[in-house]
DNA sequence: ACAGCGACTGAAAACGTTTACAGATAGTGG
DNA sequence: CCACTATCTGTAAACGTTTTCAGTCGCTGT
C-alpha cells in the first residue's frame, strides 16, 4: 500500500523513474519519448491518479469556478437562469458555485468583495437594488462582474437587463385592448428595481388608454405566493371591485388566483389574471397563466457568455444588454365575449 | 502604485517591515507584540489585502467547498434540497458547487470521481438510479459523500433515503378512503428508484382495500409536466374512466390537471388529483393540491448535517436515515360527498 | 551579574503543480 | 570523427499561504 495521502506528481514520478517535470508533460501532452510517456501513463493509472485542481488554480491564477449569486434560488426566475448559466459555463469547463444572499444588501457586497479571495474567477450578480455601496465595489472589484439588472451606465461593468417598463406595459395594454376596464395592479416593494419600474410600466399603459390610475386598485407587498394570495383578497374584500389583475411576477399571479377562487371569482369571465417573468409556474396551474416573458433565460445566457469572453480578454469596454419582452397569452386572460353573462 | 497583482502576505511584510510568518501570525491572530499587530494590520488595510483561498486551501487541505450534485435544478425538489442545504453548509463557512448532471450515468460518476481532484471536500448526491458501477465509484470515492436516496446496506457510505413506498401508499389510501374507485397511477420511468417504489406503494394499497389493479388505469411516462399532460389525456381517451388519479409526482399532477380540464373534469368532484413531493407547486395553483412531502428538504438539511460530521470526524459507520412521509391533504383531493350530482 | 525563562520573531520548509533554463542525449551532415 | 542541432530530460524556482524550528530579546529571581 503506498500510503501517505493520495498520489502525487511526485509519487508517479518515483514509480515511473523519471522527474516530476517529466511526469508534468507527459499529463500535459506536452512532447516527451514514447517510452516515457509509456513508463508514466502507466505508472499514473496504476496509481489511480487525479491533479490537485488546487496546486493547478494556484500556480495558473484561475480556478475554472464563476459564481453566480443571486437573493433566493427559491424563485423561479433564478432557477431558470442558473440552469442556463450552468449550461454555459459548464461547456467552457467552468464549475459553479451558488450563493443565495436572501437580499440582504451586506451579503451582496461581500459576495463582490469575495471576488478578492480568488475563490471563482468571475461572479454574475442579480441585485435587487442598486446602492451606491453597491456601485462602490463593483467599481473596485478584483475580477470580471457581469451585473444582471439595471446599472448606471458610468459603472465599468458589464451588465444585461430586462426592460420591464415595456413588459408591463404590453401586459396592461393587452388587458385593456380585450376591454378590461378596471385593472388593479399587485406589486413587490416600490423601492426595488423591479418594483419601482413595473409601477411605471403600468402607469403608462393606464395612460395610453384614457384610463384614470386609482389608488384603491394597487397594492405593493413582497414578491411571493402568500403575500399575492393576502393582498388579493385585502383588494377584493375592500370593494374596490377589479375585472383584472396585473402582477408583478407569477408568484404573486398565483397567489391572486387564489384569493380570486376562494371569493368565487371566475378566472378568466369575472377576472383577468396577468403575471409576469413566464416562469413554469405560469404553465404548471389552471388556467394556465398570461404572462409577460422577460427573458430570464436569455439573460442568464447571455450574462453567462460575457462573463466568459470578459475571461478571455479583458480589454473591451463595459457593454450594457437590455432583453426584449415578449407577452405570452393563455387563458386567464382570455377576452369575456362569448362566456360572460 | 503598488503594481505586479493583488497584494499578498508578502508586500504587507515589506510595507510593515516585519516577515511573513509574523503577517501570517497576525491576521490568523496569533500571539504578536502590540506594535507588530498594529503596523501590519495597518498595511494590509492600506494594501486591501484579501487572503488567497486558494493558496490557503493547498496549504490546508480543505477546500471549504462541497459540491451537491443532481440531475436538473428545474425540479422543485432539489430546489428545496439546495435551498436547506446551502443554509447548512452556509453556516458552517462552506461554499456551494452546483453540479447538474443531466441524469445521465457517466456523469453521476464522474462527479464522484472529480473528489479527486480535491476541488471540494465532500459531496452530496442524488442519483437516480444505482447502478452497480455506482456503487463501485463510490466505494472508492476519494473524499466523504452522503447519497440522497436508497443504497444498499454494504455500501460504506452515508445514505438518507425517502420511504416513497410508504408515502405512495398513504396517497392512494387517501383516495380509497375517501370513496375513490378507480384510481389511475401516473408514473414515471419504471427503471428509477422512485418509481419502482412508488408503484409498489400504490399496488400495495391498492390491495389493502380488495382493489384489483387494473393494467388500463396505470401509464409510466417520463418525470414531467408535459409528459403528465399528455398520459392523462391519452388515458382519459382510452375510455378507463378513473375517479382519481394518483400522481408520481406534483409535476405530473399538474400536467394530469390540465388535461383534466381540457376534457371538462371537474377537480376534485370528478377527478380526485394526488401529487408527490408537496412542492411549491403543489400550493401554487387551484385547487391546491394534495401530495404527500416525502421531506426534500429535511433531506436536503440531513445530507448536509451528515456531510459536515464526516468532515469533522471520519471514523464512524455508514449511517442510514430515513425520513418519514406524510399526507398534505388540499381540495383536490376532497371528498365527492355534497358536491357531486 | 548571570542562569533561566517566556514571549516574540524570522528563516525555511512544505502543500502539488507548471515552467524556464540548462544539461544531456541522440541524430544529422560534412 | 567531429561539430552542430533537435529533442528530450532534470533541477529549481515559482504560485501564496501556514507552521515548525531555532533563535533573539528582555525580564525575573537569586
Amino acid at each position: 500500500m503506498p500510503e501517505g495521502g493520495p498520489p502525487t506528481i511526485v509519487s508517479i514520478a518515483e514509480r515511473a523513474g523519471v522527474s516530476i517535470a517529466s511526469v508534468s508533460r507527459v499529463l500535459n501532452g506536452v512532447g516527451a519519448r514514447p517510452e516515457t510517456v509509456r513508463r508514466v501513463e502507466r505508472a499514473a493509472a496504476e496509481l489511480g491518479y487525479v491533479p490537485n485542481a488546487v496546486a493547478q488554480s494556484l500556480k495558473g491564477g484561475r480556478t475554472k469556478q464563476l459564481t453566480f449569486a443571486m437573493q433566493d434560488i427559491g424563485n423561479p426566475v433564478y432557477v431558470a437562469m442558473v440552469r442556463q448559466i450552468q449550461a454555459v459555463t459548464r461547456a467552457a469547463g467552468y464549475r459553479l458555485l451558488l450563493h443565495s444572499t436572501d437580499a440582504v444588501l451586506e451579503e451582496e457586497l461581500a459576495v463582490v468583495r469575495s471576488l478578492g479571495d480568488r475563490t471563482s474567477d468571475g461572479l454574475i450578480l442579480c441585485p435587487i437594488r442598486i446602492t451606491p455601496e453597491h456601485i462602490e465595489v463593483l467599481k473596485s472589484a478584483a475580477g470580471p462582474v457581469v451585473v444582471i439588472g439595471s446599472l448606471p451606465g458610468d459603472v465599468p461593468v458589464d451588465a444585461v437587463a430586462a426592460d420591464s417598463v415595456t413588459g408591463a406595459r404590453l401586459a396592461v395594454t393587452h388587458l385593456a385592448e380585450t376591454g378590461r376596464e378596471r385593472i388593479a395592479f399587485l406589486n413587490g416593494p416600490l423601492d426595488t428595481v423591479p418594483g419601482h419600474n413595473r409601477r411605471q410600466g403600468y402607469l403608462k399603459a393606464l395612460a395610453d388608454h384614457g384610463i384614470v390610475p386609482e389608488p384603491a386598485l394597487e397594492r405593493a407587498t413582497s414578491f411571493g405566493l402568500a403575500a399575492g394570495r393576502a393582498a388579493m383578497l385585502d383588494l377584493l374584500d375592500s370593494g374596490a371591485a377589479p375585472d383584472a389583475v396585473f402582477c408583478a411576477n407569477d408568484q404573486l399571479a398565483l397567489g391572486a388566483g387564489q384569493a380570486a377562487h376562494e371569493r368565487g371569482l371566475r378566472i378568466p369571465e369575472d377576472l383577468a389574471l396577468v403575471g409576469m417573468d413566464d416562469s413554469e409556474l405560469a404553465r404548471a396551474g389552471w388556467p394556465p397563466l398570461t404572462s409577460v416573458d422577460l427573458g430570464s433565460e436569455e439573460r442568464g445566457r447571455t450574462a453567462a457568455r460575457m462573463l466568459l469572453e470578459r475571461l478571455a480578454q479583458d480589454a473591451t469596454a463595459a457593454r450594457r444588454i437590455t432583453t426584449a419582452p415578449r407577452l405570452v397569452v393563455r387563458a386567464s386572460s382570455a377576452s369575456r365575449r362569448g362566456s360572460a353573462s
